[in-house]
DNA sequence: TTTGCTTTCATACAACTGTTTAAAATGCTT
DNA sequence: AAGCATTTTAAACAGTTGTATGAAAGCAAA
C-alpha cells in the first residue's frame, strides 16, 4: 500500500470533506463517499483502513490548507500597533473558518468535532484549538493592559472566537445573508471587520466600563 | 392511544433527552432510550409514532421547560435602564442556554440542530431563534442609538448571540473551566455577567470607535 | 367474572451499515 | 512478452438500525 497521498486518496479525501462537512461524520455513508469520488466500495478500506482514519485524513488535509493560505500570523507585521494586530488576526481565523465560496469550510468541521466529537477531538484541541487561542490571547493581552487578569484575557478570547463561529453557524434569519453556504472574501471581510471593530470596541473598555450588575 | 403526556411518555422523553443532549439525534438508538427509560422497545412506537416524533416532543417539552423558567422578558422591568435590561436578557437566554445544574441544556439541543438539522429546524427558528432574536436586537438598538442602521443592529446582535452559545460548546483549554457538562447557576452568572459587560462595552462604542482597517 | 379497550412484551423483519474477501484488472520491470 | 506487485472490482458478511406484529397482560366498567 502507498503510502503518499495518490490522487485516488485526494479524489476520496475531498468527496468524504464535501460530505462531513455537509452530512457530518455519522451520516456520510462510505458508499456515499466513494460515489461521490467516482471509487469502488472498497477503496476506502484499502487506502485508508476505515472510515475512522479517513476522517482524520480529512481533518488533517483541511487543516493543512488552511493554515497554509492563511497562518495564524498572516498579516501581522512586528511593528503593528495592537489594533492592528488583532484586527488581522480576526481576518485570519475568518479566512481559515469560512473558506472563501466552495473552498472548504474548515469551520464547519470544527463545530462538528465540539458538538459530536468522534475522537479527533483531542488532536484538533492540541494543534488548533490551543495555539491558535494562545496567540489570540496574548494580542488580546496587548489591547487590554497589564491589569487586566488572566481569567479576564481568557474570557474575552473566548468572546471574540465565539463570535466567529457563531457567524459560520448561525441560522437563517428573515431573508438575511447568514446560514449561506459559501461566502465570497468580501463579504467574510465585512464579518471579520464587524467582529474586529465589535472586539475592539469591547476590549478598550472592558476595563473602564461600569458594572453590568443588573441591579444598579 | 392516548393524547395527554402519560408518565410513560414523560419519562421516555427524559430519557431521550439526556441522550440526544448526549449523543445527537442520529447516535441515539431506540434501544438505549429505551433501556434508560426502562420501557419496552416498542414503547416508542406505540406513545410516539417514530423516532423523529420523539425527537420533535423532546424539543418542545424543553423548550417549553426552559422559557417557562425563563421567560424573553425575564427579569425586565419597564422602568430599567437600557444597560440593565440588555443585561438581564443576556442572563434569562444564558440560563436557558446552559441549564442550571443537572437540569435539561437546552442550548445543545438547539446547536445541534443548527449544526445538524433534523427537520425542526425551522420550527425552532421560528418559535425560538427569531422572537428571541428580534427582542434581543430590538434592546441592541436601544443602546446604540438612532444612528445604527439595522444591518448594524444585526450584526452586533448575532455578536452577542455568538458569544453565549460558543462559552456553552467550547472544547476544554488547558484545565480551565469550560467544556464542563453542567454548570452551576454561580457559574453561568459568571459568564453571563462577562458577556454582558464585554457586549456593553462593545456597543457603548461601536459607532465611536476607530476604524478597524488593518492598514491603518 | 366477563367484556372491551389500552398498554406492554418478546420477537421478527427488511434495510442499511462498515468491513472483508477472492478474483479480476492494471501497471511496471525485466 | 512474462512475471510480479499493486490496485480495482463485485459480491458477500455480520452487526445494527428503526419499525412492525401478534400475543400476553393490565385494567376499568358491567
Amino acid at each position: 500500500m502507498e503510502t503518499e497521498n495518490s490522487d485516488v486518496k485526494i479524489s476520496i479525501i475531498k468527496a468524504a470533506g464535501r460530505l462531513f462537512i455537509d452530512k457530518g461524520y455519522r451520516a456520510t455513508t462510505i458508499r456515499q463517499i466513494c460515489a461521490e469520488a467516482g471509487v469502488n466500495i472498497a477503496a476506502v478500506n484499502y487506502h485508508f483502513g476505515d472510515k475512522k482514519n479517513l476522517y482524520a485524513a480529512v481533518i488533517h488535509y483541511y487543516k493543512d490548507s488552511a493554515f497554509n493560505k492563511f497562518p495564524l500570523d498572516h498579516g501581522i507585521r512586528t511593528g503593528d500597533s495592537p489594533r492592528s494586530k488583532i484586527t488581522s488576526f480576526i481576518h485570519a481565523m475568518a479566512m481559515r473558518i469560512f473558506g472563501e465560496d466552495s473552498e472548504p469550510q474548515f469551520g464547519k468541521l470544527l463545530v462538528r468535532e465540539l458538538i459530536e466529537p468522534t475522537g479527533e477531538l483531542d488532536n484538533l484541541i492540541n494543534d488548533i484549538f490551543r495555539p491558535s487561542f494562545l496567540k489570540l490571547s496574548s494580542l488580546v493581552k496587548e489591547i487590554l493592559g497589564k491589569n487586566a487578569t488572566d481569567r479576564t484575557i481568557f474570557f474575552c478570547s473566548m468572546s471574540i472566537v465565539g463570535q466567529c463561529l457563531y457567524f459560520r453557524n448561525s441560522p437563517r434569519l428573515a431573508g438575511r445573508m447568514m446560514k449561506k453556504e459559501n461566502f465570497s472574501r468580501q463579504e467574510i471581510q465585512t464579518l471579520a471587520d464587524h467582529i474586529s471593530r465589535f472586539s475592539l470596541a469591547a476590549l478598550e473598555n472592558y476595563l473602564t466600563g461600569k458594572s453590568t450588575n443588573p441591579k444598579g
